[in-house]
DNA sequence: CCCGCTGTTGTTAGCGCTAACAACAGCCAG
DNA sequence: CTGGCTGTTGTTAGCGCTAACAACAGCGGG
């Protein structure tokens, strides 16, 4: 089987002849066609195998018009948090038959983002998924060249795009209150770049829950995501130290940077400092003192916005836009303790 | 420009017949074709651009049995090796016109690795990275259905694609020169998966440095890359403090989990015990104390990879197979330091 | 004046597949 | 026996593009 002698591969016709039929046949075996004898079935299968058969998906999209390709347009895949979003996505896409283009962009403007749906929509994907976590990303899926299936993640409440997200706000909460549930008078915050809808839900769910205990708010601290960033803010906040007992850091790479710093300066966690991340990436059971942070399903969120997807090309028609909330978990480690 | 009144989108012939001209002189504009009068030529980008038309990849690959389109197999994107390996590849594809399809394998054995090559072929790319760092999987590439271009990324010597590849012997030489040259009497391996090849070249550097001092060679202890493998070994290693004074770890999240083990145990780094890991990730700077590393430049992989894949691809026929060597660098931080 | 050359354009065929319809056998109802 | 149905197969016509060749004008040389 599959003795390619030398010359191009075979097409459908050459199994035609083989098989002694017509080259529609083989193409209604092929499709899974009702209406093809049980016989004639098994010779066309015989002659697929014998020849090494294998359907051209070019030109079969050029007829059909569905390349049963999907594109992922993502800010910079080297992130757990992109990385695994994307990793989900393109197992669920696999497991229902498509395949998966992907773009990494590395500016943030909304050129880049809409340059690489133009760009995919060119290729003839059938749906495009973006990983759009800054709000100019997600404003400028609200005039898209449309006309193709768009699934935002992260994505703020886009126009008439459909959205999938973690309830950020939901997440901050969780970390605000378990501080302040542990005695703590109020808890700081390292925040994100402003740009990212991630990083202002995060610092509205924080503001809620102190406005809401009438505690002070202190001004956030400017973080970038890198570990460096939080570094720097935690070099600010040990020189506040016996003021500041918790932190609450936008993520766990900022919350690395924040224990760095604090040892650094002798600053003892959780003992004097109490630190909160969000995340949880596979590193943070093992910092020194294990994190204590909020987990997000990456993957869950890729699945989910892939199905969301996968409806709307399958309806064929633009659907109401669906918004979908995957809730945040806390996970309880070593690096927040009752307030002395 | 761009008003595409509800119909279907505009094809070449509606070009065409806008500019007064053939399909033909459409298609010889669009592919920069010399023999264009320019006038000509400018009566047709204006009918292009009036029209909004985009030329259909899909029909154009159909023809010249290009799609300009390159497939990228991987094994868990999630890491952040692969990811930057790949960010890397989509990255370098991109601005040489190329799409990237990827495919990320879940289980190791070949039979994944085979059916996602072949995945990619049917999709009709027109070539393939394969990021197969296990054993298994380079041996797969051996006996491939070929006819496409193939090049592996840490692929070992496998027979007849080409491998771009960090030298993981180096750098496990240097991580072991180093520590012997801070006067340790010898080193302790936290080894990765033996079917990973950059884990059976890492274990052979640092055994080799050992072999030529003279020193001792320690059983290297069995880890997975993962943090908590690294931790359950920093708890056997704790309990043999004194005796070892220094450890290379295979990968920097199993360093994280020796720092986290030695921690609880009491253990003081770099006093007491020194550590080395690999990899070089964002993280690790930040590590308590700051992981001493080496470096991979895992983009520079992604992006050679890329190159020799163009090569072979724009070449049309099987060239002879290249090898490609990274070098890796050493980084000093903090958790390494002279014996007592 | 005819020939051949170059530059420009059009015409035709076909990439490999699916959709639509046509053809035909076998069957049962009337 | 005829009409019409069902199931099975073949024939034809494209999908939208590029490749190959044909056609023709304009030019200079013999």
């Amino acid at each position: 089987m599959g003795s390619n002698s030398g010359s191009r591969p075979p097409v459908m016709a050459d199994v035609a002849r083989i098989a002694g039929v017509s080259h529609q046949t083989v193409s209604r075996v092929l499709n899974d066609h009702p209406n093809v004898r049980a016989e004639t079935r098994t010779r066309v299968l015989r002659a697929i195998d014998e020849l090494g058969y294998r359907r051209n998906l070019v030109a079969r999209a050029l007829v059909t018009k569905h390349s049963r390709t999907l594109g992922v347009v993502s800010f910079d895949t080297t992130l757990y948090g992109p990385a695994s979003t994307v990793y989900g996505i393109e197992r669920a896409a696999r497991e229902a038959g498509y395949f998966v283009s992907i773009v990494s962009l590395r500016t943030i403007d909304r050129a880049g983002v809409v340059d690489a749906i133009d760009y995919l929509a060119d290729q003839g994907v059938d749906g495009i998924v973006v990983v759009a976590p800054q709000a100019s990303t997600a404003r400028a899926l609200d005039d898209l060249p449309l006309g193709i299936p768009v699934v935002a993640v992260e994505g703020g409440h886009a126009g008439d795009v459909s959205v999938v997200s973690v309830d950020q706000v939901a997440g901050a909460r969780l970390a605000a209150e378990h501080l302040l549930g542990l005695g703590h008078e109020t808890v700081s915050h390292v925040r994100g770049p402003s740009d990212w809808l991630e990083a202002e839900g995060r610092v509205q769910g924080w503001r809620t829950v102190l406005a809401e205990a009438g505690r002070p708010i202190p001004d956030p601290l400017d973080g970038d995501w890198s570990p460096r960033s939080g570094y720097r803010a935690g070099k600010r906040l040990a020189a506040m130290a016996g003021d500041v007992t918790a932190v609450f850091a936008a993520n766990d790479q900022m919350a690395l940077g924040l224990l760095r710093a604090f040892a650094e300066e002798g600053v003892r966690v959780p003992e004097q400092i109490s630190v909160v991340g969000f995340d949880d990436i596979p590193e943070s059971e093992f910092f020194t003192p294990p994190l204590t942070t909020i987990r997000q399903d990456f993957t869950a969120v890729g699945r989910h916005s892939l199905e969301v997807l996968l409806r709307q090309i399958e309806a064929g028609e633009p659907l109401r836009p669906e918004r979908l909330v995957v809730p945040p978990e806390f996970v309880a480690r070593a690096s927040a303790a009752p307030a002395r």
